[in-house]
DNA sequence: CTGAAAGCGCTAACAA
DNA sequence: TTGTTAGCGCTTTCAG
């Protein structure tokens, strides 16, 4: 039953009567503990345990005008390669000692721009998002707060925003090229959604032109495993069997590859798959996905250092462009009939 | 080249004195709209549009007392489990105007715990966790904070934060259960790592006192598909071949399922395999996986529930224990060589 | 090395 | 319906 068992949070005032010095003095402890004498410390210390004294985040916030903190905007947490984007950032934004909040979106451009005010409102100081489609609420809400903004997974150096990313047009062609080399002239494209990303329609719009030019057929369906399934379906039911699947995402690849083994069509015997993306279980499926490495790890690391930069310098980021690039493993081959020595 | 053009950034006195109104006024118009008239109201939004106005997040929560946002701790992204979880965790949290902050701990204790202490220093109001396996450190940073804080994938009604999850023992068994059922006795059983994840201790020492006991043989890896990819190639060499694989994660399912096709073993007719998970993948799967379905959805949906009511309430939630069920797909049948209509 | 005091941007009584 | 004013918990000069 002692007083003061019944209080609410300690805070600072507290802590100084308690150790029996100036509110200045405790702040100084937790900031600059080296201009603090040692006794002068170790008291206030003591005060700040016995009290259970935590610092308010808020209150440091509104003195230094930093809450420390950044936020990425995802489509969604169902790809294993956002997990793999997203733990990168988080583990080079700690170099800069900012914390990483993440919010899915869900790839709609409203929730986006809903999300992206929620994380201002928590105090966030500059986003990461993906893509180069974005709501017009979105834009203005970077604007009027003069939020640091950078956009990844897509290489536009013409962007309002700097984009750290890949050329999704380039990823695709040199997939295509691959299947083209290995002989294939009637290709299924399988993608998802185009409408709603942007990445997709630049991996299709990459596919034009290329040559020689094969007999592509599109399969939109949704970004998923059983969406892969779908397409695979699809697939075997035309009338013309193409010899090749490009999918235009490893989780699309694997649904397909999935399927068409249940259907009894041998990979790559039959049929080539391949993906794009290669996520960390490509290498491991049966058969070992053949697909484009996109230097996702790279990416984050790279979309972290520049947000922080802006963030702490005031220094607009120049946008980046990584490279990606070709993992043939046993999921393609010449197509059936083919000579093997052409 | 207006006189204020290059200020900071306005605040609400600026916004009040563009308005020729007082700031209680000005945040009238934010916080309670309808109690200012329409003609003051439209000028007061006018200045903040005109000067740009962002309310801050700072200021808002050192008043209030409130950030209006909760953490999330999980292992990893890399598992779809979570994304699940997340994605409900979120949405429902969203039903009590509350946001989700996440972050990943790499089932590591101290990663945790200062992954924690992260988050209560942007602001978190609670915290979400998984598991019943926590440091000192995450304990004591919860305690002073007085931090409410919920336990989710587990259910142990008598551990010191609320637990809203499934009980992971009767999930192992259901699975068990389900393979001796249909006749198999010699079992091998893949897990991940134990040491560091109590959800994984608690499915195998589930397995325990199983009756009829059949012969069981452990292997443990790392959770992922290259994991059971290599558990599967462990399998197939040893001495004594199991006729089914039970697996404790629905990931290592899909690498065994993988690895076996790889070195041609057909499942089922060679060797049943099982998940536990139920992943949204887990069905399109080849063959489609058996497994045990978690009810993560709903799990992720009650700990929002039971971690909003408890920061705005401040009543400490119950625990909750949420039933999983055996779905029966096509990764499983009798052992080879036993009587079909036995 | 330490303290006094002036705010940071906002909310919420209380008055008018 | 609107204004005045006292803080919220902390950092940060500026003195001593």
């Amino acid at each position: 039953m002692q007083r003061s068992t019944n209080r609410k949070r300690a805070n600072l005032r507290d802590v100084a009567a308690a150790a029996g010095v100036s509110v200045a003095t405790v702040s100084r402890v937790m900031n600059a503990p080296e201009t603090v004498a040692e006794a002068t410390r170790k008291r206030v210390e003591e005060a700040m345990n016995s009290l259970h004294w935590v610092p308010s985040a808020a209150a440091r916030a509104i003195n230094t005008g930093r809450t420390r903190f950044v936020g990425a905007l995802v489509p969604t947490l169902d790809n294993a390669i956002f997990a793999r984007v997203l733990a990168s950032m988080e583990s080079q934004l700690a170099e800069h000692r900012l914390s990483l909040v993440v919010a899915t979106t869900d790839n709609d451009p409203d929730q986006e721009a809903e999300k992206a005010k929620g994380l201002v409102d928590i105090g966030a100081e500059g986003l990461i998002v993906s893509g180069v489609t974005h709501a017009p609420e979105f834009y203005s809400l970077i604007e009027r707060c003069q939020l640091p903004a950078v956009s990844t997974s897509f290489y536009d150096p013409h962007y309002r925003l700097p984009t750290i990313g890949y050329d999704n047009a380039a990823a695709a062609r040199t997939a295509l090229a691959h299947l083209t080399d290995l002989g294939h002239r009637q290709i299924a494209v399988v993608h998802g959604p185009s409408a709603s990303n942007d990445r997709t329609r630049a991996r299709i719009a990459g596919l034009e032109g290329h040559s020689p030019k094969p007999g592509l057929s599109f399969y939109e369906v949704e970004l998923s495993i059983a969406g892969g399934c779908a397409a695979g379906r699809a697939i075997l039911q035309a009338e013309e069997q193409p010899s090749a699947v490009l999918c235009l995402s490893d989780v699309l690849a694997s649904g397909v590859l999935f399927e068409l083994q249940r259907q009894g069509v041998s990979v790559p015997r039959e049929k080539s798959v391949m993906g794009l993306d290669d996520l960390a279980g490509s290498a491991h499926l049966f058969p070992e996905l053949t697909t484009v490495h996109l230097p996702v790890s790279r990416m984050g690391a790279a979309a972290a250092d520049a947000i922080a930069s802006w963030v702490e310098t005031q220094q607009v980021p120049e946008p980046s462009l990584l490279a990606s690039d070709l993992v043939v493993r046993a999921s393609t081959a010449g197509p059936a009939g083919a000579d093997p020595e052409g």
